[in-house]
DNA sequence: ATGACATATGAGATATGA
């Protein structure tokens, strides 16, 4: 069963990319971010012809996320509870029957935050501490659950290249960071550090300026953070970086698990 | 280095990203 995240940075620009990643990874269960496109606009029929369900919570211009699915999706939730007035499309949940029982799985686009000091990065902390909140009831389940997305957190310094020319960024401030921490230590497992251990040059993103793809000047952003007992059935995880290399790529390269 | 590069909107220049 292979559950996988990727910031897209818009579909319909990286249709023709998607749709090559999708038929060569073959995932169960893809977790897209930064869709940039409303529901009606989302490529449906091109991953309906690959046998994907497309759960699609869409926003115009900015944001947007996806779940596409092999299987049906049920017990859908769209939108990060705890404040009515947040109309941005950052959020996406549902649940999915797999041969060893059921898995939730939700795809998120968690605020970048920049600048810091202004209410981009407030909105930021506040979005990360409804998450915990949401967080806290799953874990209540004690269910198997994935919980994939741009989470816009470099959470140590060996997930960057250069992590110093980060110092003033929101991804990697000390409030960012001990906020991603809380939700470690709420029990969650990151699936990539499950893996490989304090493994370092593990990066998901390169910017498109300054040759940061060729220099490798990356960082770690995407991540896949498991309930207990998802981390139970985890048998691997690997970072899809020859993804930045095709023509045309997004900044992001997928993240993919294989589960038991 | 208030940059670079990519995308959406909309038809030029601006907002956003990380």
């Amino acid at each position: 069963m292979k559950i996988a995240t990727w910031n897209v940075n818009s579909i319909k620009a990286r249709l023709e990319n998607a749709v090559s990643w999708f038929r060569e990874a073959k995932p169960d269960i893809a977790c897209l971010q930064e869709l940039k496109c409303e529901d009606s606009a989302f490529p449906t029929a091109a991953f309906e012809d690959l046998g994907y369900h497309c759960l699609v919570h869409g926003q115009k211009t900015y944001n947007g996320v996806a779940i596409l699915s092999r299987m049906q999706p049920e017990d859908v939730r769209r939108g990060l509870p705890g404040d009515e007035t947040d109309s941005q499309a950052r959020y996406l949940e549902a649940v999915f029957s797999i041969p060893s029982g059921v898995v939730r799985v939700a795809s998120l686009y968690l605020p970048n935050g920049n600048p810091v000091g202004t209410e981009k990065f407030a909105y930021k902390l506040a979005w990360m501490n409804r998450f915990e909140n949401h967080v806290r009831h799953l874990l209540k389940l004690e269910e198997p659950c994935v919980l994939a997305g741009d989470y816009n957190v470099i959470p140590e310094a060996r997930d960057a290249r250069n992590p110093e020319a980060w110092l003033g960024d929101a991804l990697y401030q000390p409030e960012s960071r001990s906020k991603f921490r809380d939700l470690i230590n709420l029990g969650l497992s990151d699936a990539i550090r499950q893996i490989h251990g304090d493994e370092a040059g593990l990066y998901t993103f390169w910017d498109y300026q300054a040759g940061a793809w060729q220099r490798n000047n990356g960082i770690r952003i995407d991540h896949l953070l498991l309930s207990p007992q998802a981390a139970d059935l985890l048998a691997d995880a690997q970072i899809m970086r020859d993804v930045r290399a095709q023509d045309r790529p997004s900044d992001h390269v997928p993240v993919m698990i294989s589960i038991k």
